[in-house]
DNA sequence: AGGCGCTCGTGAACGCGTGCACAAATCGTG
DNA sequence: CACGATTTGTGCACGCGTTCACGAGCGCCT
């Protein structure tokens, strides 16, 4: 179990680890606004950061309109989103943003426009493999609807789990797979199995045409360099709050630190 | 609902936002081994970037030592790990780390000291607040105990979920945070409520002395200063591979790239 | 004991990300 | 029409994080 395949180690922390496929040919060094990529109204290579912070800055959109508001300065907004407003203005920037200077930035044109770079145009389709414990609270949640996508299918391969019906969608088995992406023309899919499992269920994935997964199993996946691994492992979020925790109190053990 | 507090928007996307609490007083610009902190055998204030990745090498340690593996080269365990060895070996050093060139690592030595630095040493306990669909996914997951921690308390505000037992525990009302967080000694606690109760929530926390947050709500918290937040989004994960996926297939569109 | 191969530890260079600070642009008003 | 208030867009500098490359130490074999 657990075996690596040799093709690529991908999930860092962050970054979903695309290496350059082949472009960047523009060697300058320069940081305002890359000047490469599709030539009229296309996503100017943004910096993989400002990608990271896009839904932020949409989800506290979606939250400003719903209130009524029509237009929104880079404070406010930058505020709503937990991040500097400088920091959040040259994000912006890279969408040809069109702030107004003196009034702020129109709530639901940013919000389509950010929409489109995201491709969240259309509703993706978003396969899920283990309905288990944490996959039934996934296939359960209606969150996803209002976000850009929504949950097509269920797979497991435990024969007793198959057919169940969870939130209008009755669970399929793993050997369907190929055929049930195909037609759904899912692209992403998220891995709810346990961690013996992941590698295989990732293999499959990507035989399948998947090309985006969101990996819940505490281990590293394997994949081809042109699909994107994002990992969400609780427990290594807990012992980073660990740490800190740690920290605190041993910090607060030394009555003076400044001489 | 989301009103926003006046102390301080935490919840970034990696680190925990903490800010220098007073001292930072070594001025030095070097990178190898700052040597602030405390005199002997305690942690030389590690960077971020190797804090959350500290938790990876330990998971890859585990299934090395279960493997029976005692030592392990700075290569292997990197490539088991996901990274780069070179990362790998500067994140080791700066546990003033005991590997022996030419040969490796010892395993069980390299688990006893991570664990140590992330204050994984007792189990921790956690309260998680929320139990609902996604709350009692997490409440019955038995993977926590081997990682650090254990669920020590349920709460919930809805009077017909209270009374319920999950997984050994019974769900208590929240007003009974107070007393459990004091006399479980809990630091640590998991949102799991809908987006609009989660600063409440996180502000009755920080009241009760929980210094870090996991917070699971789609929404930003403002928390005092001491206090670290974590945040997982689903559908920031999803939106960002959506970004990719976008990316992908309007590459894919133009037939040669290169002239 | 001495040499040889292996792996750790780390100095140094590079690139990305962040935040300050200011110029440019727009609106409203008299 | 001119001016001031306001807010965007961004040049620039700084610091963190990553990576290469190589010296330093350790064990093994002869
Ligand atoms: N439940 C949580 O709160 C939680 C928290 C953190 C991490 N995780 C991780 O998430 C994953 C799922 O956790 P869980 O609690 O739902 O586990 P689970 O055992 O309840 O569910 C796993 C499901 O995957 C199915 N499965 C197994 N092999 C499969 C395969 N090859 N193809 C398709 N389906 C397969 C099983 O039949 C089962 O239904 C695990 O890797 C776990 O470590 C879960
Ligand atoms: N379920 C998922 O897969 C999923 C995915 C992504 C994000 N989320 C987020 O996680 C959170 C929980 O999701 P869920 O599906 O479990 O929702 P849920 O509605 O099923 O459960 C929420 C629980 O919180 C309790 N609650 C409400 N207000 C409370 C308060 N003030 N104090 C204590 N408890 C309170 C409710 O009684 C309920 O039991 C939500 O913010 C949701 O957006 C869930």
């Amino acid at each position: 179990m657990s075996q690596q395949r040799s093709e690529r180690p991908a999930g860092s922390d962050s970054r979903p680890a695309r290496s350059a496929a082949g472009l960047s040919a523009d060697g300058s060094p320069g940081h305002g606004l890359p000047e490469r990529g599709a030539p009229a109204s296309e996503l100017p290579d943004l910096p993989e950061a400002t990608v990271a912070r896009l839904p932020e800055y949409l989800r506290a959109l979606h939250v400003l309109a719903d209130g009524g508001g029509d237009v929104v300065s880079s404070e406010e907004l930058a505020q709503a989103a937990g991040v500097n407003s400088a920091k959040l203005r040259k994000d912006l920037s890279y969408l040809r943003s069109n702030g107004t200077r003196g009034v702020g930035y129109d709530v639901g044109q940013l919000i389509d426009k950010i929409e489109h770079v995201l491709g969240l145009n259309q509703h993706r389709a978003v396969a899920l493999v283990g309905v288990g414990n944490l996959g039934q609270a996934l296939a359960g949640y209606g969150g996803f609807g209002s976000r850009g996508f929504h949950i097509a299918a269920l797979f497991d391969a435990d024969p007793t789990r198959v057919g169940d019906r969870i939130a209008g969608l009755s669970v399929r088995h793993i050997d369907e797979l190929a055929e049930v992406v195909a037609t759904e023309h899912i692209a992403i899919a998220v891995i709810a199995t346990p961690a013996h499992a992941a590698q295989a269920v990732a293999d499959a994935l990507v035989d399948c045409g998947v090309t985006s997964i969101l990996n819940f199993a505490p281990c590293v996946l394997s994949v081809p360099e042109n699909v994107d691994v994002r990992k969400v492992d609780l427990a290594i979020e807990l012992q980073i709050l660990s740490f800190h925790e740690h920290r605190k109190s041993t910090l607060t053990a030394l009555p003076e630190a400044i001489s």
